[in-house]
DNA sequence: TTCCCGTTTTAGACTTAGTCTAAACTCCAT
DNA sequence: ATGGAGTTTAGACTAAGTCTAAAACGGGAA
């Protein structure tokens, strides 16, 4: 708890109530939850929190390095609390996301570009169970 | 034209006009347009082509693979007629998105995914005009 | 050719994700 | 205590997409 108002304070949040309640859902969720599944998770702890508030707080998170932003699924964006560079794998059935390590797959050159820089790279797997 | 009516044929759709023109407006982009883009682009030839046709339109030809279906843009869908394996570039700036040649990243071997089989993969970059 | 019936198209209602706004509430510093 | 900056809130608004029910189309049988 304490811990979590330090890391609030230390990326230049104010901690409130709410923010708190949706740092604690987000950073601690084992995947990787929509706004509004993280507003359905906040509201049993703090049942008057607003979605304006939760969209808020989250789009924070996200811009104060907290949380990635993440275009997974189709017509949502997704919030990764997981911050070190990882792949992902798309369950061509649910569209569930799994995570996967960084290193168990390895990319060679990626030839340079004449017109972009390149700053970050993802490899987005999609495979079915089993 | 006859090309593009052969090619429905070919995919068991039935040409209409309406859908020779989605097919025209999609199959030719030298970009990934939306569905919206795509039925801005269709109204100036078919002045009364509906949204729902358009959307519709869409699904069907990605359906029946003539189009692919991704999700590289916030928010929205995207449809990519270029068929052959390649990987995305995403300009951080404006959300543009670039086609990538397959060759030019080499990836290395892909773990053995214990519960999943992978059915393929994309690498998706993100960069900044130089 | 005409008619019929399955297929397509259409407008518009509906849903969902997300942003915006303006008013109300907090709470710290005076 | 009070004033003001920062937060939260409900609800309006927008954009992407689907659904529905009615109208229009079109190709084959007669």
């Amino acid at each position: 708890m304490q811990d979590l108002i330090n890391m609030l304070r230390d990326h230049k949040i104010q901690p409130t109530a709410q923010r708190l309640e949706v740092a604690r859902c987000a950073l601690a969720s084992e995947d990787h939850p929509t706004a509004d599944e993280v507003l359905a998770m906040a509201l049993s702890r703090c049942p008057t929190i607003s979605r304006a508030t939760v969209y808020n707080t989250l789009n924070l998170l996200a811009e104060k390095g907290l949380l990635v932003r993440r275009t997974l699924r189709e017509g949502v964006t997704v919030f990764d609390p997981r911050l070190e560079a990882h792949h992902h794998l798309i369950d061509t059935e649910t569209g569930e996301i799994h995570d996967i390590p960084w290193d168990s797959v390895v990319v060679g050159d990626i030839a340079e570009h004449p017109e972009f820089e390149v700053l970050d790279y993802e490899i987005v797997l999609r495979g079915r169970r089993k």
